[in-house]
DNA sequence: TATGGTTGTTAGTCGTATCTAACATTTATA
DNA sequence: TATAAATGTTAGATACGACTAACAACCATA
């Protein structure tokens, strides 16, 4: 139980889902799979991974409701995935789509210090 | 045939071969398998996946070259490590291990843009 | 040159992540 | 409320990338 590492996929669909949550009030797994350009099966196994990490609370055809653990987890993926953006817009100029395109496959992997570094930099020269 | 796309994986294993004939000459799985930390079955493995995409010429049992393709790929993935360690070394202060291996984690997936203009500013700022 | 250690390969397994096609359930509406 | 459309699930396939265990080939040396 209780893994503490999420692969850079299922955090995608995390921040998905909390994402929409916070804006809708809920997700359905068909607006999922547009927003990240997967099948609705694929969908339903991301779901099943995440409950068994218990990210999420998840049943059959039922209602997607994100956890405690899951919304911390959520809302630090969305932290780095702001910075980034941030830097990358103000500090190396790109447009905002291409900014935030980095950002998303950056937050998966730079390192704890490397991200806390990054964002003093960035605050230091906005 | 001819694979325009390298997965971050295979990219590392390329990049490693390359260094290894650029040192020594020549490699051997043995030491790809050491440098990497996996087994070496999946080095065969990746040996197998690169020669089907022609980055470098490979025969059971035999020597392992590089082709032009792979030189330019190594020589490509190369110099984005390079130029994002020094960046995460000069300009985010970090040390020669972590900016290292944040560049190993990012030369992967960063865009063409956003890379060019980390490199500009990497080189206006030392 | 026979033999043992090193290195390389294969076969089989696992987990992740994706897909399509078929089927099940839910929801909307005629 | 019956039916159709929309949505969700399952089953089965594919690909990647890793592993272990067993076997094959190579090479050093006694």
């Amino acid at each position: 139980m209780a893994e503490t590492v999420l692969s850079s996929g299922l955090e995608d669909y995390l921040e998905c889902i909390f994402n929409n949550i916070e804006k809708n009030g809920s997700v359905k797994a068909i607006e999922i799979s547009k927003e990240l350009g997967v099948s609705r099966a694929s969908v339903t196994d991301a779901l099943h991974r995440l409950a068994e990490k218990q990210y999420i609370n998840y049943e059959r055809y039922g209602k997607i409701e994100i956890t405690k653990k899951g919304t911390e987890k959520a809302k630090e993926v969305i932290d780095k995935h702001v910075i980034l953006t941030n830097f990358f817009e103000t500090i190396l100029n790109l447009n905002h789509e291409e900014a935030s395109e980095n950002a998303c496959r950056i937050e998966h992997v730079i390192t704890k210090n490397a991200f806390k570094n990054l964002k003093e930099f960035t605050q230091q020269h906005k």
